[in-house]
DNA sequence: GAATAGATTGTCT
DNA sequence: GACAATCTATTCT
């Protein structure tokens, strides 16, 4: 495993398979603090304009949505609920508003810096097991609206991956149709997935 | 363990 | 003014 960001063609694919082999990944935030990070255990496809659970359904193209209609390789970051950002992926080619949730981290790089950022114990499973919990370990928040993920502070790396589960999408009951898509990957048998599926 | 309510703010109608 | 791809504390069983 070696810690130098994945090229932007990993990103200008299918938003379905990019998902899909962004499990075992590690994503990396590099601050004044130092280096945190760990590998991606979850994540969730969006594919708008058809995706009716994606904030570009519709092709709804706004302040808040504007990075993902840009090029592959991209952060398209969030605030939900007024408090909680989460960290997306823009993913396939430019005017294709896709992008992929990173739901959950298993800790790996720098797990003290990010017990700290958290307020929990370094080791517990709350550190990173949700969207908005792993991007406050990470110290991920608004500044990194649209950040190039090929640059040497925020990017996603190599890793070793595991096996892989599929399963629908979380909390997007609003989405019709659409929220029962197994749009959901996560690495199987990992404590540290948020919301573990059946079986 | 499961269910529920409250927090809190940028963005859109 | 309403709502959101959530988290936490609290209140049940």
């Amino acid at each position: 495993m070696q810690l130098s960001p994945l090229p932007r063609s990993f990103y200008d694919r299918p938003v379905l398979t990019v998902a899909e082999e962004c499990i075992g990944k590690l994503l990396i935030h590099v601050t004044t603090e130092g280096i945190a990070g760990g590998r991606i255990v979850e994540s969730e496809a969006y594919q708008g304009p058809e995706d009716l659970a994606a904030h570009s359904a519709g092709g709804r193209r706004t302040r808040r949505t504007e990075a993902m209609f840009g090029p592959p390789g991209h952060a398209y970051m969030f605030l939900l609920y007024g408090m909680h950002w989460a960290f997306n992926a823009v993913v396939g080619p430019e005017g294709h508003p896709h992008a992929v949730l990173i739901r959950a981290l298993e800790p790996s790089i720098n797990r003290s810096l990010m017990a700290a950022r958290r307020k929990v114990a370094e080791g517990s499973v709350q550190l990173t097991n949700g969207p908005g919990k792993l991007c406050a370990a990470l110290a991920l928040d608004g500044s990194a609206y649209g950040a190039d993920l090929s640059g040497d502070e925020l990017f996603l790396a190599d890793g070793p991956r595991g096996a892989v589960g599929v399963s629908p999408r979380i909390n997007v009951d609003y989405a019709g149709d659409w929220a029962g898509k197994p749009w959901r990957f996560y690495e199987r048998k990992n404590r540290y997935v948020s919301v573990p599926p059946r079986g």
